[in-house]
DNA sequence: TCGGGGTGTTACCCCGGGTAACATGCGGCG
DNA sequence: CGCCGCATGTTACCCGGGGTAACACCCCGA
């Protein structure tokens, strides 16, 4: 490290230090997956541990800060297509759809926003990470802004919003993986899931009902 | 460590050594959750780690022995429940009180079989631990073999095998989390989650269709 | 000219996973 | 009886990662 020439950009004074250095880390997350350590992250930015705990306090401050520029993107895609004004079943589609295409154009981005991260004690290991709960959040407004649940509307909404989050970024996960269909197709299958086509399907000759 | 003399349990030589390990690491991880130090087993063993290694390998073995051990029970009783010779959404409803039960009654086992415990290097970043693995095979079985979905019945049944179990992972450690209604309800409103109560409800005045 | 803030370094601490090397108790067998 | 082998156990260590203390430098503005 200390023999090199110091850097490969030149001072570039225009963009402050803190977004060069997320700037590097990015590139080691994108690189290394999530787990990549503050050692590795402090050389591609050509410098040395220290200086990263002075921007970022220690490892999970820098985690989110990275996070919160990525997580912007894709929050305010989901909110605008959940506010589309279309038929509900396009317009979930739609939501689907841009959170696939989401996920799919960046992968080890994705798995940054969706790793709990936690080491947390002894307790509350929450199963969607901070960045999945603010969809979650998004979703339960809209369901609750749009949709008449009766009286148990406020109870359903948020647990239908934790719900679908859950389970698109379980299949989402899967698919991306496994790439078992296009994109299109996926967000047929999950749209039809919560149009409760398991529910409505003919049963099978040999089965229950 | 060293000073004490050696054992609280007396030499039971029928239950091989293996399996009091396990029962140390259980009562470490029911104090401590998942996050449990080898030391701390070591430790509630009586024993140094060395011997935790010799008969896990590392951290992961122990940790996935420890999870199998409780796994079944969990995984049985679902899949019992997927096979319980009932109306549709009676099953259903059974399944998720059976799960969210089983998770209700031990939460730290659950934290355990939930925690996804990574360390991945680059790359597959499983948003489903290997036990919801299981539960979602469980269901896309049991989904293929007893609903009719036509010639897209294959992807239809593993994608919604994810997808639920991803939902109710997520449902049910919010629930876990903050106890917002019995468990009964909650049951109820997963259930109508998924008979597409969401998608068939009437819009409320000023918003989209 | 002096001071202070941002940038940088080296060297260290602590903890947790993982291992090497050595000690001990005991059952079986020549 | 004596010896072997094996599981059980120990101490002491390595390594890597998060996190910090202390010191050095440069530059700019009062």
């Amino acid at each position: 490290m200390s023999t090199e020439p110091r850097r490969q950009q030149p001072p570039n004074a225009a963009e402050p230090r803190r977004e060069q250095l997320l700037n590097a880390a990015d590139r080691v997350v994108q690189r290394e997956g999530p787990g990549a350590s503050m050692n590795a992250i402090a050389a591609e930015a050509g410098i040395t541990k220290p200086i990263l705990y002075r921007h970022f306090g220690d490892r999970t401050g820098l985690i989110r800060a990275l996070t919160e520029r990525h997580t912007s993107g894709l929050l305010a895609a989901v909110r605008a297509a959940l506010n589309e004004p279309l038929e509900r079943r396009d317009r979930v589609e739609h939501v689907l759809d841009v959170y696939l295409a989401g996920i799919e154009s960046r992968p080890q981005v994705y798995r940054l926003l969706t790793h709990p991260e936690s080491g947390d004690p002894a307790g509350a290991g929450q199963a969607l990470a901070p960045a999945l709960r603010q969809i979650a959040e998004e979703i339960t407004k809209a369901v609750r802004e749009q949709v008449d649940l009766g009286p148990d509307a406020p109870l359903l909404a948020e647990t239908w919003g934790r719900s679908i989050t859950g389970m698109v970024l379980a299949a989402g996960d899967w698919w991306l993986d496994q790439r078992p269909c296009p994109r299109a197709r996926m967000v047929q299958a999950l749209a039809d899931l919560l149009w409760g086509r398991l529910a409505a399907a003919a049963p099978l000759p040999g089965a229950p009902a």
